[in-house]
DNA sequence: ATACTTCCATCGATAGACGATGGGAACCGA
DNA sequence: TCGGTTCCCATCGTCTATCGATGGAAGTAT
């Protein structure tokens, strides 16, 4: 029973709802992770071996840069910022999100 | 350049789609490809390599049911028919898709 | 005849998400 | 002071899905 795979992420979004939450400022892997969960209420549950290798791909394709430091908590953190290049791709994923979205709910409706 | 891979489809959503669009009569294929990339203004476009390994998870799964036919082209085509169970599976995926982009869209706003 | 469209289908490469796993450092309660 | 929990990092292997390339057959139009 319990065919159920209800992942917790829909496939291809993950970069854009980083990149969106770096726009925010400068922020840790886990940091990233509660954020994403906090504001979707629980909904988007990424896993971190989710994250770090979006992450990896993201720092690769120079959307963003890192530099170790200390979290709020005292414990060793690496810091994740958003280049210039890293808000363009934003803006672009984001724009082609919007319209895959709108394509799709015109067959839903 | 163009680094631009921009897929033509949101990952794991083609099922739903295609469940969908069955659930507006039996269809072939490439009816399906066809009514997908017309209700979508050319922004949906299912390939065959991406199609046809759907149908037969679907069939798999029991979603779909298949049958030998001739097209309104006089062609020879596989018509395919929504199970009950597929509408059942129509009706969870879209729930899901929904919550999703809800949750997506609380962390883009 | 031949070129184009319709309709089927598979194979191999690639990428992305995920479960499992591992580690280390700081904090907290007993 | 010691054990558990939280915080934070990261990789490996698996699985699933999308897609480009490819191939074929049958009808239709020129």
């Amino acid at each position: 029973m319990g065919t159920d795979k209800s992942s917790e992420l829909l496939p291809g979004t993950l970069d854009l709802l980083v990149l969106k939450t770096l726009a925010r400022g400068r922020m840790h892997g886990y940091g990233i992770a509660q954020h994403l969960k906090n504001i979707s209420e629980d909904v988007l549950q990424v896993g971190e071996s989710s994250l770090y290798p979006a992450l990896q791909r993201l720092l690769l394709n120079g959307y963003v840069e890192a530099e170790w430091g200390t979290s709020e908590n005292n414990r060793r953190a690496r810091y994740y910022t958003l280049t210039a290049d890293g808000r363009k791709q934003l803006s672009a994923e984001r724009k082609e999100f919007d319209r895959m979205v709108l394509a799709i709910q015109k067959v839903l409706a």
